[in-house]
RNA sequence: GGAUCGGUAGUUCAGUUGGUUAGAAUGCCGGCCUGUCACGCCGGAGGUCGCGGGUUCAAGUCCCGUCCGGUCCGCCA
């Protein structure tokens, strides 16, 4: 593509050896100078690349002279003549060639940038975040920004390519007290009334099947006021999607298909065929519901395995129904002391709250050493850990508690920590499939409270709507995720679109009648018009794109975000502002006159 | 809401048991240099040790508070 102007003829990143001996002109900031004295070289960078030009004093010494005097980060123009360079840079795209310029003529200087503007850069997160337009001037930043943006294109691409039509929604709705804490927007017009941001358009595209509109997709921005971290920023931006007269299958086909169409046009990565892994087995052999199936070891049930010892606290769990079970960590069978001590601890984590860590060590030799000697004799220990599918050199971790989805979810840290320090995740590897068949409410394993698992809207299968009212705990959802790496990038369902169903969760969820009503009012009276069956979904983009651009962090896939205290510091926001502005939103602040 | 790590030169960091003039690298400025690409060599400038209070003959260092940034837990239907 042509990006020539009147004030560039071709870009930084674009000539080659076929340009030899052509007149060019380029423009772009000057990234580092080399002054050798006789020969003075510049990096010119922008966001396609770097060019070097090449000044010899002897030469040109006008030039020469102005372009010893060019700082960092000059925005210059060059006009000159490209030539084959005497010694060649294999590292630089364009390192075959260097411009000979016939002038230099500086654009706008500029301050020496506080930090380095090169892929490796000195800043610190909260200098690059104060000067994030200088951050982005780095290669991998603006890297970042087009991989998004082909990200964002390819899904405008796929989705009109099957009948979706864009709708924006409102971002200035009505709060509904039910999920994450709301960001409020006062109204002037109707004193001590407040819009919600969206946390999601989820009520609006159910509206929009009510309507009629068949495939909706909108790439939205979503508004979430609660803790930020390296993974979650107050404003983030969807990928969502509904469609009208589907059942789950159609729902997981389009957007596996999506999914594939993404990976394809941003990293040419062909996915294979998506697994459908339901939730319960997720939970039972990786003890979460986002399993990093980029390598396996599942966690085994070992119940049957260490019955009849002398073990009381085995014993006793396995009297109270609960779980014992473990994760064979392949050829750690040598790890020291101080290593079962680090996985100790993280059992013991309080998140976690294990109360201990029994190890079963399985010595290439064959012997066996495990911190249950005094209870189990050799036999016996050998016996679990080929029930446990152990080989010689293996360590075997296990973990017991009463609460069986505590020892699950405990194996499931152990094992990614193993797979972290073992380096079982091959690098540039992807493991993207769905759970399905996710619970439609989730039960305190302590308390037996009920709360929903998913959002309210979730359709019951079929086959479960008869235990709505008796047995609600075992009401399986047709709901679902996309799991990538490890990280949920996908979740939805197909919705409910009868009032009597809606009604029925809602009572479940001890709604009463007049807050059915207020909270969600006009959903059911819209439903009441002819709502067709519909389902949908939404793609996390910041987190996607993350992954696709091998980030840790989605800031760095963000143009602006914020700090982990929610602050814009580039833009200081959020800042104070004037009384007569609070004074026209009705607004008083605690303590001010 | 809780825990935890950090804040010292433009930047990234070091700074011993509290003790003379607070260091290094890099960047910046000046000079030299026949092909560099993290160029090299020589010289120079550069500090409210986040802020406030306290202990002490003496505080970058110890204590209390506070602000800012990072990470983790809770939270995120």
């Amino acid at each position: 593509m042509a990006l020539s102007t009147a004030f560039r003829t071709h870009t930084c990143g674009e000539l080659r050896p076929d340009h030899v001996g052509q007149q060019v002109t380029l423009a772009g900031w000057v990234q580092r100078s080399r002054d050798l004295g006789y020969i003075l070289f510049i990096d010119l960078r922008d966001r396609h690349g770097i060019t070097q030009i090449s000044i010899k004093s002897d030469d040109q010494k006008d030039v020469y002279e102005l372009a010893r005097k060019l700082g960092r980060e000059f925005v210059v123009q060059v006009k000159g003549r490209v030539a084959e360079r005497e010694s060649k840079n294999p590292k630089l795209p364009t390192g075959d060639i260097e411009i000979i310029p016939d002038s230099i003529e500086v654009l706008n200087p500029s301050l020496v940038p506080p930090f380095t503007i090169e892929e490796e850069s000195d800043g610190g997160e909260e200098l690059r975040m104060t000067y994030r337009y200088l951050d982005l001037r780095r290669p991998n930043m603006a890297r970042n920004l087009r991989l998004r943006a082909k990200a964002m294109q390819a899904t405008r691409e796929y989705l009109d390519s099957q009948g979706f039509l864009e709708i924006e929604t409102p971002f200035f709705i009505k709060s509904t007290p039910e999920g994450a804490r709301d960001f409020l927007v006062p109204s002037r017009l109707q004193p001590g009334t407040f819009y919600a941001l969206p946390q999601s358009p989820q009520i609006l595209k159910q509206l929009l099947m009510v309507a009629g509109m068949d495939r909706y997709y909108q790439i939205v921005k979503c508004f979430r006021d609660e803790a930020f971290r390296g993974d979650r920023q107050p404003e983030f931006t969807q990928i969502d999607c509904e469609m009208s007269f589907v059942e789950q299958k159609d729902v997981l086909d389009m957007f596996e298909g999506l999914a594939k169409h993404i990976f394809k046009r941003v990293i040419d990565v062909e996915l294979p065929d998506f697994i459908h892994l339901p939730y319960s087995e997720a939970m039972a052999k990786y003890g979460t519901d986002k399993p990093d199936l980029r390598f396996g070891c599942p966690i085994v049930e070992l119940n049957e395995a260490v019955a009849g010892s002398d073990f009381s606290v085995f014993n006793g769990i396995l009297a109270e129904n609960g779980l014992i079970a473990g994760v064979v960590a392949t050829g750690c069978a040598e790890y020291s002391r101080k290593q079962l001590d680090a996985f100790t601890d993280l059992v013991k984590a309080p998140h976690l709250g294990g109360t201990g860590l029994v190890n079963i060590k399985w010595s290439q030799d064959g012997s066996i050493r495990s911190s249950i000697d005094k209870f189990f004799s050799p036999e016996q220990l050998q016996a679990i850990l080929e029930a446990a599918g152990a080989r010689p050199g293996d360590l075997l971790l296990i973990v017991a508690d009463r609460l069986k989805n505590k020892t699950r979810k405990i194996l499931g840290e152990l094992r990614l920590q193993l797979a972290r320090q073992e380096n079982w995740i091959v690098p540039n590897s992807w493991s993207v499939f769905w759970v399905v068949d996710f619970p439609l409410f989730e039960e305190d394993e302590e308390t037996g409270q009920l709360t929903f698992a998913h959002h309210p809207f979730c359709m019951p299968r079929e086959q479960d709507l008869e235990y709505l009212y008796t047995e609600p705990h075992r009401v399986v959802a047709q709901s679902y995720d996309m799991v990538i790496n490890g990280n949920e990038i996908v979740s939805g369902s197909v919705r409910v679109h009868k009032k009597e169903v809606q009604d029925k969760i809602f009572d479940i969820l001890g709604l009463s009648d007049e807050e059915k009503q207020s909270k969600f009012g006009f959903m059911l009276n819209a439903f009441e018009y002819g709502a067709p069956p519909h389902g949908g979904c939404a793609f996390g983009l910041d987190r996607f794109v993350m992954l696709l651009a091998g980030e840790k962090s989605i800031r760095d896939v963000m143009a602006f975000p914020k700090t982990a205290g929610g602050r814009d510091l580039m833009l200081e926001a959020p800042a104070p502002v004037d009384p007569a502005q609070l004074k026209e939103l009705h607004i008083r602040i605690e303590g001010a006159e």
